[in-house]
DNA sequence: CTGAAAGCGCTTACAG
DNA sequence: CTGAAAGCGCTTACAG
């Protein structure tokens, strides 16, 4: 009545009689074939070919203490992470970096708190080698003291704000970014430059405001600043606020494009013409950049070239290297809108 | 010079000398804590405690020869993921209902041949218990027959065409819901209704168009049925076709709500109007359906509920029940469209 | 270059 | 209810 007992899965044991060696120099070659034979590695190879040996993961990482995999910790909110094509961008490029080393990528998604205790849990629960680090908020990275004390290696994507020296990161130049994109306003001739900043709470938000100001030098009116949540919506609500404080701006910068597509909504609802009356630059160069009239003049965010350090720097700390920490700089790309 | 010795992660044996038990006892209370007397389980949680212990997933998979990881195989460009929403939906809520039973969701890319490739090998080498499919086009499912062969659990999302015997699934009642929106735009009092069928390698495009066959009954005339690939440019490229064809379409069903914004769109530039003109009834409930004007009246295809019947349904499949197959009704969604 | 052996950290019948 | 023991499938010094 039973099944026919299931054909159990040939282990290392049936490749070693196969291939009239020992279990040691089975695993010598699958382990990289060093100090084998020719002729036993021969033999090993059909062996494996002959028996449909499969390696188990499971006693290796026993055995070796490492479990060949690396969790891409979001913490943001779903809809934050379909709505943000920056978010996509990451996880393929993480993802694919990885498959070259054969290395799988977890999916941690830990919106909220409940969510990211259990994510922290599984990450020092030994789970994964080392951990690929993506949220803007860093209100809510509670869990970064702990990843760190558990000393599972991690890299943020940005500055991990209070963690700097402690995790590696990679980010992009977004001081440099934010002194270019004025630098480029005023070269138009714009002069009463406001900006829509970022959250606060975020390395991006802050640091781009800082290269704001520091661009701006004496030029800074506090009434041209105003304040987002990366958002669309807020973007708009925004540039209200600031055409309502200053109506004489005559460019913004805004701390990303989605945001920056809001403003120039708002810019058009009040009978003025982007780029003629007030210029619009972004940052991200994100889908929303193109999707809309204008087309958004920004600062490009090399986000593949952003994942791949991350997998590279990574895999180098999980190989027991320092910490790195790493900027890459931003590109200006022209459009309509500036 | 070196570090002070890295303080090793306490074991199962650690806790039961400080419990002063066997190593057995306090697997079995790890394991659920039946057959072990009170007393000694309480021990045991006082040393786990004390101990800081942490169960090592590794030998605890050898052991059991279970991964507890379920993977979430997507099979479709990462472009696509992130256009979609469904995708996302998909993920959000399998996510989220495998976080329940603490299993974590290893999330696998496979858009092209080699990434499909690798993904077969870690499903098939034991990483994980099972995995939640989700594809859409089935010419891409080559790898269906070798995880069907491992005998390795699966659960599609929709029909896996080919497979429906082997592989369960959760689908969406997309006969039904086509034949429902017929009906409606009948009962608007439109006889010239069209349809945008998407494409037929899915289960989805080729059911929803039976579907509108089925209702349409007499009134099918080949002309009014084109074709797009679920994207908006297609929808709108599919419109003007069907208009050239017959100019006097009075509606139209499309197979998914992005291709019947870019329908729309069409519609509008030739000066008609929707839905006074034409009447325009898409599928899905996506953003797409509310992000524009007018808004559309679709057939929600209630993803939440089926990625927790997805994972309800793998679950009991790992646990050694026989693959079930499920179809979850539509809904009618009214909007301005229809 | 190769084999014998110990060890990775757990679980699970088996006796008792 | 509990302990001793075998076993899960690999890797890795250690001798040779």
């Amino acid at each position: 009545m039973t099944l026919p007992p299931a054909k159990k899965r040939p282990t290392i044991n049936d490749v070693a009689r196969v291939a009239g060696v020992s279990r040691g120099t089975v695993s010598r070659v699958l382990t990289g074939g060093h100090w084998v034979s020719p002729d036993a590695s021969a033999a090993v190879t059909a062996a494996i070919a002959e028996t449909g040996y499969r390696v188990n993961p499971h006693a290796r990482s026993l055995a070796t203490s490492k479990a060949n995999s690396v969790a891409f910790l979001l913490t943001e909110s779903y809809e934050r992470l379909f709505d943000d094509p920056n978010f996509a961008t990451l996880l393929r490029g993480a993802s694919t970096a990885l498959a070259k080393s054969d290395i799988p990528l977890v999916l941690l998604m830990a919106g909220n708190e409940a969510e990211q205790r259990r994510a922290t849990e599984f990450i020092t629960g030994g789970h994964v080698d080392g951990v690929l680090l993506v949220s803007s908020h860093q209100g809510k990275q509670d869990f970064l003291p702990e990843i760190s004390k558990a000393g599972v290696p991690a890299i943020s994507c940005g500055i991990p704000l209070g963690f700097e020296r402690k995790i590696g990161y990679v980010s992009a130049d977004d001081f440099a970014g934010a002194q270019e994109m004025v630098r480029y306003l005023q070269s138009l001739g714009r002069s009463r430059i406001a900006t829509i900043a970022g959250p606060q709470d975020t390395s991006g938000g802050l640091t781009r405001l800082r290269g704001y100001r520091d661009e701006m030098g004496d030029d800074v009116v506090e009434s041209r600043i105003a304040y987002g949540d990366y958002g669309l919506a807020s973007g708009e609500r925004a540039m209200h606020e600031l055409l309502e404080r200053d109506p004489d701006i005559d460019a913004v910068f805004v701390g990303n494009d989605l945001m920056a597509r809001g403003a120039i909504t708002a810019i058009q609802s009040t009978g003025r013409r982007v780029p003629e009356d007030i210029a619009v630059g972004g940052f991200d160069d994100s889908p929303a950049a193109l999707d809309g009239t204008p087309t958004i003049t920004t600062m490009r965010q090399p986000f593949e070239r952003i994942s791949q350090e991350m997998v590279r720097l990574l895999l180098a700390a999980i190989d027991g290297e320092a910490t790195a920490a790493m900027t890459i700089p931003t590109q200006l790309v022209r459009r309509e809108s500036a």
